[in-house]
DNA sequence: TGTGGACAGCAG
DNA sequence: TGCTGTCCACAT
C-alpha cells in the first residue's frame, strides 16, 4: 500500500507555528485518520508528543523523506468545534478554490497575545459608535417581546416541532418589510437557547447597529456576544475565546462571526441572506450561506434564512423542496405596504422637466413638507456629476490608473471611486484646451442642492460614503433623522437597508435605472431588491406611505414586478432567463480572473489558460472569453476574466484544480494574481 | 510553545 | 577554558 502523509497544524496557538507540518501516518492508523482527526504527533527538538489537527491527506511528501516522523495516534476524544471547523476550512478550500492555509485563516482567527481586559460593559463590548440612547429608549428595548402575529406563530411552531424531532431542512423565511421577521427569529432562538444548544445570527453589516444590537440584548443580556468589522483582531479573538469557553450563546455579527467556535451550536440564522455583503471579496471567496448550510449539517445545527427579496439561489431551492418556504404576508404592528407609483422619464422630457424630480415626485414632496412628514430620496451614485466631459471634443476626463472617468465632487475636485486619485477640476479640456468643459450625470450631492434650491424651507440631510466617512457618521445622521431633525434625507443604497423610520411617508427613488446597466447578469435582481427595499421604507408608522420609482424603462420585468411588490412573478421571469442563459442559480459558473501590472503579460497568461481550458474541457464546459473585466483597468492593475458554465459544479472545481496545478506556480503568474468566483 | 545553539561576559 | 545567562531561530 502506498505510504500516506498527513498534513498536520499543531496545537493552534500560535502565530509561529500555524502552519502545516507533514507526517507520515502509520499503516495501521491509515483507516481511522481523516482531515478534521486530532493527532498525537512528536514536535520540536525534543520530539515533545503534542495534539494537532489533521488538515489534509496525501500520497505525495512535500519535505524531506528522512526527516519527516510519524504520527504517533489517535488522539482520544470526541470531535471539538476546533476539529469541526477544520473540516469546515477543507470544505471551503475545495469548494471554492483557495489554498488551505488560506481557508484556515478565515476560519481560524490567529491568536495574538492580548492583555487581559477588565470586565467591559455592554456599550463597549458592543463596541458601536453612535448616539447615547434617549431616555425612555431603553424602556421601548424593555418591551420589545410582542405578541406573535398567526404567520409568525405558524413559522415558531413549525421550528419548535422540527427542531425537537431533529428534522433539519433549513427554512427560507420569505417576509415583506416590516413583517416582524427578527421576532420570528428571537422566538426561534428562544427555543434552541432553552435545549442548551447555542447560536450564530449574522446580520449585514450595514445593518449592524446599535439599535439592532440592544434588540437582542434585551431580550437575551449578557448571552450575546458581537462581532464587527470595527473590532481589531484582538478583540475578535476575545469574542470568540467567550464563545468557546461557553461564556456566551449567541454570536450576533457580519460573515465572519460564522467561524465562532460553539461546541454546540444549534441554530444559524441568516438576516437578508439576499445581501451582496456575505460573499467574501477575499481568498476563500466564499458565500456565507452555502458554508452555514454546511455548518449546520455538520453540527446537526439548524439554518433559518430570512429576506424581504430572497435571492435567486435560496428561492430556487425553496421551490425545489431543499428549503422549506415560510411566508410572512402581514406588516407587524403598524404600517402597510406603502402605494407604489412608476414616473417614466421619458414623459417629463417631452414635458419639458428637465429637473432630477419629476412633477409628481415634487407635488407629493410639498405635500408631504406641508404636513411635517419626512422625505427619503435615494440615489443610486454618489458625488455632483457621475463625469465631466468636454463640450467641443467630447472627450471625458479619466482616472489615469483606473479604466473609469473621475466623478465630479461639488468641492470643485475630481475624484475616482475606485482607487481614490483626486486632482482639481481642471479649468481646461487636458486634450483640446478648450475651456467648455461640464459636468454630466447627476449623483447624491448634486440632488441635495437641487432639493435644497426647490424646497428651501426643509432641512436636509445627506448619507453617502463622503458624508459617513468618520467614524459613527452614519449613526448620527441616521438618528438625527429618526428624530425629526430633518425633513429629507438623501442617500444612496446605504439608506434603504434596514432602518425603520416610522415619520417617513414618502420615498422616492430617482433614478432606477443606474444599476439595470450594471454589466453583471444578477443586475435586474438587485435592481429589483434595492426598489422593494426603498418601496419598504414607505410606511412604517401609522400614516400611510406612498413610494415614487423614476425610470426611463417602466416596461422593466423588475421596474413591474417591484412596483406591485410582486416577488413571485419577478422570480419567474428572472428564473427563466438564467435558464435560458445558463445561469446561477439555473447553472454553476465559474469566474476565472488574471490580473496584474504588466498588460501584455495579463493577455498572454489569459489566452494561454483560456486555450488550455477549452482543449481539456471543450466537451463539458461552456467557455466564454477571455474578456477585459467590466472595469479592465483598477489601480494600474490590468484584469481579463475567462467564464465557464456547467450544470456540475464538481466538474467546475476539476477546472479550476487543472488550471491551478498547472498554472498557479509557473514564473509568469509569480506576477499574476489568478482569483477564482464560483457561483 | 519549548528547545538548544550562538554568543557575550566573567571568573579562574 | 569553562560556566552562566540571554537572545533567537526553528520545529515535518
Amino acid at each position: 500500500m502506498a505510504v500516506k502523509y498527513a498534513s498536520v497544524i499543531i496545537d493552534i496557538s500560535h502565530e509561529s507555528v500555524d502552519r502545516m507540518f507533514q507526517y507520515r501516518i502509520p499503516e495501521h492508523l491509515v483507516p481511522e485518520i481523516q482531515v478534521g482527526s486530532q493527532v498525537c504527533v512528536p514536535f520540536g527538538l525534543g520530539n515533545r508528543v503534542r495534539k494537532g489537527y489533521v488538515v489534509d491527506i496525501s500520497d505525495k511528501s512535500q519535505f524531506d523523506e528522512s526527516r519527516t516522523k510519524e504520527v504517533c495516534e489517535l488522539a482520544k476524544g470526541s470531535v471539538t468545534a476546533d476539529s469541526r471547523r477544520i473540516s469546515l476550512a477543507w470544505w471551503m478550500k475545495e469548494q471554492y478554490g483557495s489554498t488551505m492555509n488560506q481557508a484556515l485563516k478565515t476560519v481560524l482567527p490567529v491568536k495574538k497575545k492580548v492583555k487581559a481586559r477588565n470586565q467591559q460593559v455592554v456599550r463597549s463590548l458592543v463596541g458601536m459608535p453612535g448616539p447615547e440612547p434617549e431616555a425612555g429608549e431603553e424602556e421601548n428595548f424593555k418591551k420589545s417581546r410582542k405578541i406573535l402575529n398567526p404567520w409568525q406563530q405558524q413559522a415558531v411552531d413549525a421550528f419548535s416541532r422540527d427542531y425537537d424531532q431533529g428534522e433539519r431542512t433549513p427554512y427560507l423565511i420569505h417576509g415583506i418589510t416590516g413583517s416582524g421577521k427578527t421576532e420570528v427569529y428571537m422566538a426561534m432562538i428562544e427555543h434552541v437557547l432553552a435545549k442548551g444548544k447555542q447560536v450564530i445570527v449574522l446580520i449585514p453589516e450595514i445593518a449592524l447597529t446599535y439599535q439592532t444590537v440592544m434588540r437582542f440584548y434585551h431580550r437575551f443580556g449578557e448571552k450575546i456576544s458581537v462581532m464587527h468589522s470595527r473590532l481589531s483582531a484582538g478583540e475578535r479573538y476575545d469574542q470568540f475565546d467567550r464563545a468557546a469557553r461557553g461564556d456566551t450563546s449567541i454570536m450576533i455579527g457580519a460573515r465572519s462571526a460564522l467561524f465562532a467556535p460553539f461546541e454546540n451550536l444549534g441554530l444559524i440564522v441568516i438576516d437578508e441572506e439576499h445581501e451582496g455583503a456575505y460573499r467574501s471579496e477575499g481568498a476563500p471567496r466564499y458565500h456565507a450561506r452555502e458554508v452555514a448550510e454546511y455548518l449546520a449539517k455538520l453540527c446537526g445545527a439548524h439554518l433559518v434564512l430570512g429576506s424581504a427579496t430572497p435571492s435567486l439561489e435560496a428561492y430556487a431551492k425553496a421551490e425545489a423542496g431543499i428549503y422549506k418556504l415560510f411566508s410572512l404576508k402581514k406588516r407587524a404592528g403598524f404600517g402597510r405596504p406603502a402605494e407604489v407609483e412608476v414616473v417614466d422619464l421619458r414623459r417629463e422630457m417631452e414635458a419639458g422637466n428637465k429637473s432630477v424630480f419629476s412633477r409628481r415626485l415634487q407635488d407629493l414632496m410639498e405635500d408631504r413638507l406641508k404636513k411635517g412628514q419626512q422625505i427619503m430620496l435615494f440615489m443610486n451614485r454618489r458625488g455632483y456629476s457621475s463625469f465631466v466631459s468636454c463640450r467641443s471634443c467630447g472627450v471625458a476626463i479619466k482616472c489615469p490608473h483606473c479604466d473609469v472617468s473621475l466623478t465630479q465632487h461639488n468641492n470643485r475636485r475630481l475624484v475616482c471611486h475606485y482607487c481614490g486619485y483626486t486632482i482639481p477640476q481642471p479649468s481646461a479640456c487636458p486634450v483640446c484646451g478648450s475651456e467648455y468643459l461640464a459636468g454630466f450625470g447627476i449623483g447624491t450631492q448634486k440632488v441635495e442642492e437641487m432639493a435644497a434650491l426647490r424646497f428651501p424651507e426643509a432641512k436636509i440631510l445627506r448619507m453617502d460614503s463622503d458624508t459617513t466617512s468618520r467614524k459613527g457618521g452614519h449613526e448620527s445622521i441616521l438618528s438625527a433623522f429618526a428624530k425629526g431633525k430633518a425633513d429629507i434625507l438623501i442617500g444612496t443604497q446605504m439608506i434603504v437597508k434596514g432602518h425603520d423610520f416610522p415619520g417617513v411617508t414618502l420615498v422616492g427613488v430617482l433614478a432606477a435605472d443606474i444599476s439595470l446597466y450594471a454589466p453583471d447578469f444578477r443586475c435586474a435582481e438587485r435592481t429589483f431588491q434595492l426598489l422593494v427595499q426603498a418601496a419598504g421604507r414607505a410606511g412604517r408608522g401609522s400614516n400611510p406611505g406612498t413610494a415614487v420609482i423614476q425610470t426611463y424603462i417602466p416596461e422593466h420585468y423588475a421596474v413591474k414586478a417591484a412596483s406591485h411588490q410582486d416577488y413571485k412573478t419577478f422570480f419567474r421571469q428572472e428564473m427563466g432567463y438564467r435558464q435560458l442563459m445558463h445561469y446561477p442559480p439555473a447553472s454553476h459558473m465559474l469566474g476565472l480572473l488574471v490580473a496584474g501590472r504588466d498588460e501584455s503579460l495579463t493577455s498572454r497568461m489569459m489566452e494561454l489558460i483560456g486555450q488550455s481550458v477549452a482543449r481539456h474541457f471543450a466537451s463539458c464546459v461552456e467557455v466564454i472569453g477571455p474578456v477585459p473585466a467590466p472595469i479592465y483597468k483598477v489601480n494600474d492593475i490590468y484584469r481579463k476574466i475567462l467564464y465557464m458554465k456547467q450544470e456540475n459544479y464538481d466538474i467546475l472545481i476539476r477546472i479550476q484544480k487543472y488550471v491551478q496545478d498547472r498554472w498557479d506556480e509557473t514564473e509568469d503568474c509569480r506576477q499574476l494574481t489568478i482569483q477564482y468566483d464560483f457561483s
